[in-house]
RNA sequence: GGGUGCGUAGCUCAGUUGGUUAGAGCGCGGCCCUGAUAAGGCCGAGGUCCCAGAUUCGAGUUCUGGCGCACCCA
């Protein structure tokens, strides 16, 4: 006996049972330990921060990343899953200094470091909860006892000692970077908090000129001003040069007005712009090109105000990105304020002499204010309110030429909304990932991406303009960056390990740590390698005697624990041994992880820059690159180069989601459900299988509850219906399986053989689409075949399962095989969605005999059997339902319904191949049909017409050009000689431009239309033409069909089981009706379970009222 | 401004190496079937496959250029 099943079904119930099941009997261990000594399915939990609430988008990321390892276990791998997560980085500073009711670091020195990330460490865990549960809930499978975790020592240590590789390789340096700083926070923002807060805003746009010096008396050029362009007036005191395209053109204009005239230098392009803007017109007197500007000097606009060294500056520099969209053409740069300028100081310093290197001009402060550099009038204040000061200061001296104002979009902090950022440059850390380009990209190009143009779109292109990589920051929760230096020398070296400090000399400092533990004993151990414990820690400098060795101030960019975490979660340390060593080496590359696309410059790019930087490529035979990593003196544990691809071989980039209206998804706007209320109202699998089975993974996707909500009827009820229907009539059958699977003797009938067919061919293709990482294509499969069962095979087997004798072999074979395509079905969605799966296994599992694994997740996945699949079988199987399906259609257009029998349809087929074999079937299509006879017509003629189509892909490259020609000329024969002859010869002719082709059967397509004026249906070549007479017999026979299903349906009303029996009873006016039925009551009392079928009332029994083609009919039913 | 991706039915999306009638689900209207079924089937309305060029005998599909949207970067 099977467990009965609960109707109606609830699926968010179900889970919650298997659950508990998989808690109690601990399946993922088990799961694990029965693949001990299997072939590693290597798996990277891309750590997600625990800082927020998981919303939908998240289930996305957590149900694929649980998807194919569930799969690759089944199909015999040792898939560990260690969870991880993400605890550093200013999201949780912020969220900490929100409780504290703080804002800058000012405030958080003054609130106390100590105490600050005490509460930082507290914090990270605020939603932790919510995380576990919606990780356990959506049924991810994944080690969350054993997670890692980013601020654990033995993690600190291995991003440390990964750091000391780099270090000691000379690939960890000091300079500067440009970033967007909030002065009156004293911080840098990242790109994300900057993006949050652009604006509209008007600024003032100033043309401002710049006096070219050092010109001859009869060069043209002599008394010439470059006329420069600028929307922040306030970085003009720090201009350093004046930026021209080499490519384009310059005019030397001479602009005559109130009595003067001034000769100033604009580009070509914009003379008539300008012009229109002063309206009046400027002379063009020569032009010159923007390579001959190069290097001319010039006067800048406050040069007394800077103390100038030996080295050069203003003069014109080259710089591509001057265009002739806006402005003059000449950009004025200021490099301690733009990116872009700071470049081309970059390239000025990298081409002068040793001697003679340009040093950054910048007369502002970290405050935003103007330093004692600037000029007297702007000294000490806010740069941004100095902007009109200055405009009025070059007006008065004649240097400003225009102004207007300038709407454009322009960050402002998102803490402090009316503090505008302004870009500046600070001392940072970086690591030199840009010369490791080439081997990024090569790594990159092995890496099996889905989607495909990630590799050369995206992420390629990323990698292509690879900047180096700005590691530190100025921050307080993080990973410190492990460098001491000597406060004598500023010599510097790293650290690669807590201990490894420990053990240098005068080593002093520890007792801060010591002492605050002993205050609180329940600090974790973690927070001694964070700030300001670690600070505290100094040692004797080997660079200076009696000096002392410091720590830098700074923490690492968290991206960087992220993609060390290959390595660190196992805290390795380039052991050569040992059990850490062990386990990176055996979890080493990743097969497979995953993420949405937001990770490209995030964590996909984080781990192949560290990996690629530690272990480089191991050359293969031949190979015609040097592995990056070779040991060097200083490292003598480097370790040894890895093939590419690494830390990942294959990587699904999931598409972002959005909210119900299409914007993104935010707790404000309410555009979606709480992944909690998704679970308890639809159930997991209901989300999992819409994830898989929509879209493929890396579209954008529309969160649709409704979506949501249908994908339980169109695939989870209907496998659950065909299932319910196996367990209650194999229960009240008492079957039991044979043991053996359903036979494959020649015995077998068709139809079983047919779905066990589909069923092999199924799983041949869900088994090649997911080893290609192709969930999507899997789910189609698997939603055909759970069609093909539900809606053919179950429905067309019914009678045989409600067949009277129990020990018939065709009931005992019609169980055998829904109940291996039940329990196929079962392992082959358990990674889709786990919970259904189990549910039914559990239940089926009864039927296999002690042996049967507890838990489908336990069993292997099944594997195509190629001599059970049939192809062509199938597509006669195609046939035969495309017949019935054009039957019903034509009984449609002639109004007659399925329940009145028809005494004929004929088919018509265009292609004869299968007709002998559907000959021998007439039986499932007269049933399906409900007529008396099923003919394929010899002499189609007066239903159809033919018409011979050529089969383009065929004759399109045997004809080429006179392709065209061919659909008329055979248009314009009789269809049906055509077709003649083409059975006959098995080929016809053509004349096509004067010539006689001869096109093959082969080469043409035959379709049929029926002819107007008969009950008729066509497609594909088929064609069904039914027979409309009705005869009295017939008419009888409707009735009572009719008055079956009125018996069934009142059965269910009264809430009958299925096995009880009933008396029936009815009356009527019409005499012909009671006769038609009385005739019948044979069959009416079988197909209703009836012990008596008589005409008139029945006591103690209500009646219901039916009608029966015209007539109206008492009804009545009870118990027996 | 640059890069990447996407524009197919009212909505959500499929559409294989280019092949001549472009599909599915939902929704809408009508009908049918059903003692496993909260299901299922049939019919109907609904499409300038974003636009324009090019390649080709043939383009939703390839190429170029626009337009629109999204994301990333500036």
């Amino acid at each position: 006996m099977f467990d009965p099943i609960p109707s109606p079904v609830s699926f968010p119930k179900l889970e919650e049972e298997v659950l508990t099941f998989w808690r109690e009997a601990r399946v993922y261990e088990q799961s694990l330990a029965q693949r001990a000594g299997a072939p590693d399915f290597v798996f990277y939990e891309g750590p997600p921060t625990a800082n927020g609430m998981p919303h939908p988008g998240h289930c996305l990321t957590r149900a694929i990343k649980d998807v194919f390892p569930r799969y690759k276990t089944m199909r015999g791998f040792r898939c560990e899953r260690k969870a991880g997560w993400d605890t550093h980085g200013l999201p949780v500073e912020v969220e900490v200094c929100k409780e504290l009711g703080i804002h800058s670091k000012d405030e958080i020195e003054a609130f106390g470091v100590e105490p600050f990330i005490q509460k930082c460490q507290a914090s990270v865990w605020r939603y932790m909860q919510e995380w576990r549960r919606l990780t356990e809930r959506l049924g991810f499978w994944v080690n969350l006892d054993e997670a890692y975790v980013t601020y654990h020592q033995s993690f600190v240590e291995s991003v440390w000692w990964s750091l000391k590789q780099f270090y000691d390789r000379g690939l960890l340096y000091q300079g500067h970077k440009i970033v967007w700083w909030w002065a009156q926070g004293g911080t840098a923002l990242s790109a994300g908090e900057v993006g949050q807060g652009y604006r509209q805003v008007a600024d003032p746009s100033v043309y401002v000129k710049f006096l070219l010096v050092n010109v001859e008396e009869n060069d043209p050029l002599y008394g010439a001003n470059l006329l420069v362009w600028t929307t922040t007036p306030w970085t003009l005191p720090s201009n350093q040069y004046a930026a021209v395209n080499p490519e384009l053109e310059y005019a030397l204009i001479v602009d005559a007005h109130e009595g003067a005239s001034e000769k100033l230098i604009i580009a070509t392009a914009l003379v008539e712009t300008i012009a229109n803007k002063l309206k009046r017109s400027l002379n063009v007197v020569g032009t010159i090109t923007g390579r001959e500007l190069l290097n001319k000097q010039y006067l800048p606009p406050y040069i007394s105000y800077f103390k100038r060294a030996k080295w050069r500056a203003w003069y014109v520099v080259p710089a591509e990105f001057v265009t002739t969209d806006s402005g003059t053409g000449i950009v004025h740069q200021a490099p301690a304020f733009g990116e872009v300028d700071y470049a081309v100081l970059v390239s000025e310093q990298a081409a002068a002499k040793p001697s003679h290197i340009p040093q950054l001009i910048n007369c502002v402060g970290p405050d935003g204010k103007f330093t004692a550099e600037a000029p007297e009038f702007v000294r000490g204040r806010w740069v941004k309110d100095c902007d009109k000061d200055i405009i009025r200061d070059l007006k008065s001296r004649g240097l400003l030429y225009h102004q207007e104002q300038y709407l454009h979009d322009y960050p402002f902090c998102w803490r402090a909304e009316e503090d505008p950022l302004i870009q500046y440059p600070r001392e940072s850390w970086f690591i030199k990932t840009s010369q490791f380009v080439p081997q990024m990209l090569g790594n990159n190009a092995e890496i099996n991406w889905l989607p495909e143009h990630i590799k050369d779109g995206r992420f390629g292109k990323f990698l292509e303009s690879n900047v180096d990589w700005a590691l530190s920051r100025e921050r307080y929760w993080g990973t410190p960056l492990p460098i001491w230096q000597c406060e004598e020398t500023g010599k510097q070296e790293a650290i690669g390990g807590y201990d490894e400090l420990l053990a240098k000399p005068g080593v002093t400092g520890t007792e801060v740590w010591a002492a605050a533990k002993q205050a609180n004993p329940e600090l974790p151990e973690d927070l001694k390698v964070h700030k300001p414990y670690i600070d505290a820690v100094t040692y004797d400098s080997p660079f200076s005697k009696g000096a002392r060795m410091k720590r830098v101030t700074e923490v690492i960019d968290c991206w960087y624990d992220s993609g060390a975490m290959p390595f660190a979660q196992w805290g390795y340390r380039g052991e050569p041994t040992g059990s850490a060593a062990e386990k990176f080496k055996s979890q080493f590359p990743a097969d497979f992880i995953s993420e949405a696309i937001d990770q490209t410059r995030g964590w996909f790019y984080s781990q192949l820059a560290i990996s690629t930087l530690l272990w480089g490529e191991k050359q293969a035979e031949g190979s015609r690159q040097q592995a990056v990593a070779a040991p060097s003196a200083q490292t003598a544990n480097s370790q040894q180069p890895t093939a590419y691809p690494h830390p990942f071989k294959n990587c699904i980039v999931l598409g972002l989601m959005l909210g119900e209206d299409g914007q993104k998804m935010s707790k404000s706007k309410r555009n979606y459900r709480e992944p909690r209320e998704i679970f308890d109202k639809y159930g997991a699998d209901a989300l999992r299988w819409y994830l898989f089975a929509n879209q493929p993974p890396w579209t954008s996707i529309r969160y649709s509850e409704q979506a949501i909500k249908d994908s339980i009827p169109e695939f989870l009820l209907r496998l659950w219906n065909c299932y319910s229907f196996f367990v209650i009539y194999a229960n009240i059958d008492g079957w039991k399986p044979s043991g053996q699977q359903a036979a494959g003797s020649g015995q077998q009938a068709e139809i079983d053989r047919w779905i066990l067919s589909e069923l092999n061919r199924t799983v041949a293709i869900v088994t090649e689409r997911m080893d290609a990482y192709d969930n999507f294509g899997a789910c189609g499969a698997l939603t055909a075949f759970v069609d093909a069962l539900s809606n053919w095979y179950v429905r067309r087997n019914r009678d045989r399962f409600w067949a009277s004798d129990k020990q018939s072999a065709d009931k005992i074979a019609a169980y055998d095989t829904l109940f291996e395509c039940l329990v196929t079905t079962t392992k082959l969605i358990a990674p889709f969605t786990p919970f259904l799966a189990e549910t039914m296994w559990r239940n089926l599992r009864q039927g296999l005999g002690s042996e049967a694994p507890e838990s489908v997740h336990l069993c292997d996945y099944p594997s195509a059997k190629p001599a059970a699949i049939d192809e062509v079988l199938s597509e006669r199987m195609r046939t035969v339902r495309l017949i019935a399906s054009l039957g019903r259609n034509a009984r449609s257009g002639a109004d007659l319904k399925v329940r009145q029998p028809l005494a004929r349809v004929e088919v018509i087929l265009a292609d004869p191949v299968h007709q002998a074999w559907l000959e021998e079937h007439a039986g499932v299509i007269a049933d399906e049909l409900n007529v008396k006879l099923v003919e394929f017509s010899q002499s189609p003629e007066k239903y159809v017409d033919y018409e011979v189509l050529p089969n383009f892909k065929l004759l399109g490259k045997k004809l080429g050009k006179r392709m065209p020609l061919v659909k008329p000329a055979l248009a314009a024969c009789d269809g049906a000689e055509l077709m003649a002859k083409l059975k006959r010869d098995g080929a016809v002719q053509v004349v096509l431009d004067g010539e006689t082709v001869e096109l093959t059967s082969e080469e043409l397509e035959v379709r049929l239309t029926a002819k107007p004026g008969w009950a008729a249906a066509s497609e594909q070549g088929v064609v069904v033409v039914l027979n409309t007479e009705l005869t009295p017999e017939l008419v009888s026979e409707g009735y009572a069909r009719d008055l079956v299903r009125v018996i069934q349906d009142r059965r269910k009303e009264l809430g009958l089981e299925f096995t009880d029996r009933i008396e029936v009873g009815v009356e009527s006016n019409s005499a012909e009706c009671l006769s038609a039925l009385n005739k019948y009551s044979e069959y009416i009392s079988a197909e209703t379970l009836a012990d008596r079928f008589s005409i008139g009332k029945l006591q103690d029994a209500d009646s219901v009222v039916a009608t029966l083609g015209e007539h109206s009919v008492n009804v009545f039913v009870r118990r027996a």
